[in-house]
DNA sequence: AACATGTGCAACCGCACATGA
DNA sequence: CTCATGTGCGGTTGCACATGT
């Protein structure tokens, strides 16, 4: 017993917009708002999927678009939020008003993948192509002084005195959260090399059964505390991360905040949200 | 001019997750 | 808890246009 399709495919149409498809739509919207995509088309007099009506208004007909070529400083954005966040186009996406994941995907595949490597880095490790064979052996630690459980919110980018970056040997590859706190750095000078975001950096997140959705979905004792975005908690890049550092928001630690919390972060329990 | 090849992008597809009955 | 349904995401495809031969 299959799933039913999400619209009787015999009765829609397929392929480009037409204008008049894209006028109905707009003007559906506009008259009663987004939501109920599925039986949206029928609403408006249109032969679509209501998929396809909300790719097509997501994507391409939503007023607050920004149309037209990336500049350089999206670019540099989109390369750092890659670097950290690997092909999760929306939450990217996210981070840059106007654009979507669609496009920042297309743009991604078709301009920034051959520009990383004619810089001679990898586009998913972000490191020196001849160097990507040593990246899976790359490790993040993260101090523990608060959460036992794995969250997102964690992460801490440029709070770098809470981490380590440590290399293991081909032979080591494991991430192992024990040998956290014998790996501290132990002087300052150390922790100031790190005080920048490493952008060459890759960070995924250790397999942790304990908080992966299959084992926990059901199980709201086992849910992080701040109900994180499942999405960095299935992330994966080429560097494994035990993570049990201190929150702080993501676009803050970017910068995008000239170091200020946003607002969109909220305080809990001393923990920032995701935002 | 005609054809081949490359490129960019809109759109589709299948899957996973969220939610409500 | 289970199941059905709606939604969103990432990967992929296919077409239109550009460029090269």
């Amino acid at each position: 017993m299959g799933r039913s399709p999400c619209c009787e495919k015999a009765h829609t149409n397929k392929g480009a917009w037409t204008k008049e498809e894209d006028d109905r739509l707009i003007n559906y919207i506009r008259a009663n708002g987004e939501g109920c995509w599925r039986s949206l088309p029928k609403a408006a007099g249109l032969l679509r999927c209501g998929k396809s009506c909300r790719l097509r208004w997501i994507n391409y007909l939503r007023p607050d678009l920004k149309r037209g070529n990336f500049s350089e400083e999206e670019d540099e954005t989109i390369i750092k939020l890659h670097s950290l966040l690997g092909n999760k186009w929306s939450l990217i996406a996210g981070r840059l008003p106007g654009r979507t994941d669609n496009e920042i995907k297309n743009y991604w595949n078709t301009h920034i993948k051959r520009k990383l490597i004619s810089r001679g880095l990898d586009p998913q490790t972000h490191r020196p192509l001849n160097a990507t064979a040593t990246t899976a052996n790359t490790c993040l630690e993260f101090k523990n002084d608060s959460s036992p459980s794995l969250d997102i919110n964690d992460i801490t980018l440029m709070d770098q005195s809470k981490f380590n970056l440590i290399t293991n040997s081909a032979e080591d590859m494991k991430c192992n959260s024990s040998t956290t706190e014998e790996t501290q750095p132990q002087n300052s000078g150390e922790q100031k090399s790190y005080q920048a975001i490493n952008l060459e950096l890759s960070i995924g997140l250790v397999p942790f059964q304990s908080v992966t959705r299959s084992s926990s979905a059901n199980s709201a004792e086992s849910k992080p505390q701040n109900n994180l975005p499942d999405e960095f908690l299935t992330a994966r890049a080429s560097t494994a991360v035990a993570i049990v550092a201190r929150a702080v928001c993501l676009c803050c630690q970017l910068g995008f905040q000239n170091g200020q919390l946003c607002s969109n972060c909220q305080s809990t329990n001393g923990f920032y949200r995701y935002c």
